[in-house]
DNA sequence: TAGATTGTTAATCGATTAACAATC
DNA sequence: TAGATTGTTAATCGATTAACAATC
């Protein structure tokens, strides 16, 4: 499926329309216009509209958008109505951490496989994942269909272990490796680092 | 101190811009040109020099920049020749990761107090942190100059917990709560939810 | 000096927002 | 129908980038 030109920063929205929108469901809401999800959501009503309808027109006239509808049609152009299971390599205290985390399972993320290099730590069970052995990447990878992975490991293997996963046919890192990755084109990264992002609090810090 | 009118989108690049520098530095490297520095962070050169010529001029024409001077002054744009302590709030899994990363205290963010509700949790000590009574918050943090806290507590917790803090003090929060946060102005959220940033990757994925 | 590279102005590009017609 | 709200066009705003003078 060839993407149309749908602009990146829309995309990066939608998730979050996504998460408020499930909120409000679970609070027993069915309907909800643009100006009450932008209070929720913090993004203006318009800005809401145009973002939805690079998509389609998924509300009604006069109404608001129906969010059980709404839910349905964002989780599909998210790619979400399916599982996607991830590699996680890296299993220290953070890997482990988000081993356990619930969340992941909850939107259709599964970790199906963790891997290590540290003799004490392969073999181990977390939250139900045996740890492998990271010099066993790539016989893992090749009998599943993993295509997303976590990527937990330090710094200065980041790099090296960033390309033997897309060796593999990783399509997608997570990483949160304080560092930046080169890669090559048509491998998406999305770095977590709570670092730069404390770094951006302090500039407004007095 | 008021700040300028420094763009929000310019300011988040500067963290990037230092993390890149630091480990250039560590591997010897003394000047660098922005073309340089351009490959290394994957930014534009021009962009790097526009950014950087709302502070000042940092670099040597015909030369490029000392790349001591220039961590020198990012530190000081980013308020970071400071150590910054931090609160904690839910010494869950990833609490305690958090507690446990070293990353924290190698940039000048210390966690100086941690906080939760679990009787089984509170007393324990973690990485030389004890756990203290998220229901002494407020004697905590009113004998500490604390602004900046970590807030890892469950989603339905969140809003009310975010609160309280700003009701003592804490004027930045990095939130790892996977829901938005109602704050008022002058209180700085940053938001790390790795399954928003896991739907805008599935979205590429064919 | 010649070559390299910065810092800045102006042009371009793209995203946000205002206005409003369409319509439930 | 009247009121509400979407979806879209056009205007505005802001960020990126191209061009280039300044200068080490």
């Amino acid at each position: 499926m060839v993407k149309t030109n749908i602009p990146d920063i829309v995309v990066s929205r939608l998730p979050l329309y996504l998460q408020t929108l499930n909120h409000l469901l679970r609070e027993g809401k069915e309907v909800i216009s643009s100006n009450e999800l932008s209070q929720h959501v913090g993004i203006p009503a318009v800005q809401i509209r145009k973002d939805l309808s690079f998509f389609g027109g998924f509300g009604v006239k006069g109404k608001g958008y129906d969010i059980i509808h709404l839910i349905d049609n964002l989780r599909n152009i998210l790619n979400l109505n399916q599982i996607w299971p991830m590699v996680i390599v890296g299993v220290g205290n953070l890997g482990q951490a988000l081993i356990h985390y619930q969340g992941f399972a909850r939107q259709g993320f599964e970790i199906a496989l963790a891997l290590d290099n540290n003799p004490k730590i392969i073999g181990t069970e977390i939250a139900g994942i045996v740890v492998q052995d990271v010099a066993d990447m790539q016989a893992e990878l090749d009998r599943s269909d993993i295509r997303i992975a976590l990527l937990t490991v330090p710094a200065n293997a980041a790099q090296s272990t960033a390309e033997a996963l897309v060796a593999n046919g990783i399509k997608a890192i997570l990483n949160y490796a304080p560092i930046v990755l080169n890669l090559p084109d048509g491998v998406r990264v999305a770095n977590i680092d709570p670092v730069l992002m404390l770094e951006r609090l302090t500039y407004y810090l007095s």
